[in-house]
DNA sequence: AAGTACCA
DNA sequence: GATG
């Protein structure tokens, strides 16, 4: 991957199908202990085109009033986050390199029309365990570029059973999905994208 | 701007 | 439509 900041590591097919089916049924209990929401942008409160949901002790939420923030509970519920999957841990402890687990798994639904803009992930205090990020289900466009949000940035597409690390001088690099691609992939039944991230919150 | 529109 |  030349271009890409040091840290940055792209693992094409990471996951095999049965695995990918495997993170779905898991994700599916997730989803009906702690349901799909719409996030809202901070200040203007405009919604984001993504439902997000979280497990693990902490979960990354935001909303109007409040913006962006990792906290124990579920906004809409009230109720704690699902247990972090045993499977999530597995791929954490396989690929991170980092000694503690992860605090926080945000589930990202994407609809095939969703996006996600241009961001850095950097509400966590622990800024030296690297981002995991897993894809399943339709093809996506996902774009990275640098530490500053006009630098130069680089598109690639990740398929279903891709990993993505962002570690070491790539944590904090800006990164969003452009588009995603409708029907290139069987693993869901009703379309979309699911994206998972795993990232250690605290010290 | 973790959003959207528009344009070359 | 893809790309930036």
């Amino acid at each position: 991957m030349s271009g890409l900041l040091n840290g940055i590591r792209h693992l094409p097919g990471y996951l095999d199908r049965t695995r990918q089916e495997a993170l779905v049924e898991v994700i599916r209990a997730v989803v009906a202990e702690a349901p799909l929401y719409v996030p809202a942008m901070p200040g203007t409160g405009k919604p984001m085109s993504v439902r997000m949901t979280n497990c693990g002790p902490l979960g990354w939420v935001t909303d109007k009033e409040r913006g962006y923030r990792y906290q124990p509970t579920h906004p809409a519920t009230g109720g704690p986050w699902p247990e972090m999957p045993k499977l999530l841990l597995d791929i954490w402890n396989d690929v991170s390199g980092y000694e503690k687990p992860p605090e926080a798994c945000l589930v990202n639904f994407y609809s095939d029309d969703a996006r996600m803009g241009l961001h850095q992930d950097k509400d966590e205090q622990d800024l030296e365990a690297p981002v995991v990020s897993i894809s399943l289900g339709n093809s996506c466009l996902f774009r990275v570029g640098g530490l500053n949000r006009n630098d130069r940035t680089l598109s690639f597409k990740l398929a279903s059973g891709d990993l993505v690390v962002l570690g070491g001088e790539g944590r904090l690099c800006f990164h969003g999905v452009d588009r995603i691609y409708p029907a290139t992939s069987t693993l869901l039944k009703n379309g979309g994208r699911i994206n998972l991230t795993l990232r250690r919150v605290r010290p």
